[in-house]
DNA sequence: TAATCTCTTGACCTTTACGTAAACATTCTT
DNA sequence: AAGAATGTTTACGTAAAGGTCAAGAGATTA
């Protein structure tokens, strides 16, 4: 495995790229999300390659509907490039399962509640035609 | 239309009845939900049947996941006993359409992020089968 | 009479995912 | 050299729906 030949980006051309603001990016280093990476005379962040795809990572769980509290749970898994890829999949998709489910209540959820409105509203306008016929 | 015969209540029991706390009750009237009402020598909250009617006409809509706001936009509806019946309500079904528009348009994003991850984590364990055969 | 209960208002705390501004350093462009 | 653009940290603001004290007052009960 050699090192990507893509050059380091910093924050502001990240953000621009993937659609995000530079505070969003910041936001993940500072809650832990983003390890520590590069800073140009100690100062300015630089995203290597690895970098990128790590946060590209976080965005794609995070339109999934992951927050940010879950994707953090996993933060061994932003490791990938250093760790055994065996070791660390199964824990995302059990954690990829677990939302599945809750998605799944929550679609029912809805559905009820959706039930419970129709019904509400029925009864109103029936309640409505039998009041102007008075 | 005569008055209620039942004995005005005071916040805590009111609050029992309904299984909310008394915050929430104040909290309500805080945001301008429940009008002014009653007070026993000028302090205590007294609650007459119709206040208690429109609270639990509150609740109701919040079961349905009408927002406070939303509900704070129906003021005029918990006037209810004051103001004609025919005017009131179809406003109340504009929203309650609104609302059922609203919750198809979250299922149906539900929906389809569920087909998201799930293709996401297909994905993954066929990656990860493809690896542990190497 | 003292303890206990229920009430009052006011004001700060919580969660999520950043937005926004201040004040300053560094680098690029004219 | 001067100004614009980009970078830095620190820290407060936001929305929703209350939770949780604090401190005090009136009423009931042992």
């Amino acid at each position: 495995m050699y090192k990507s030949n893509k050059k380091p980006v910093q924050i502001g051309e990240l953000a621009k790229d993937l659609n995000i603001t530079t505070r969003t990016i910041r936001y993940y280093e500072e809650i832990g999300l983003m390890g520590k990476n590069e800073r140009l005379n100690g100062a300015t962040r630089s995203y290597s390659a690895d970098d990128v795809l790590r946060l590209k990572f976080i965005l794609k769980l995070k339109t999934m509907g992951i927050s940010l509290k879950e994707i953090h749970h996993l933060s061994d898994i932003f490791d990938i490039n250093e760790k055994d890829f065996d070791m660390i999949t199964p824990r995302l998709i059990e954690i990829l399962d677990n939302h599945i489910s809750k998605v799944d209540e929550k679609m029912a959820n809805m559905s009820s509640l959706r039930n419970d409105i129709v019904e509400y509203r029925f009864r109103i306008t029936t309640l409505l035609n039998s009041n102007s016929q008075n």
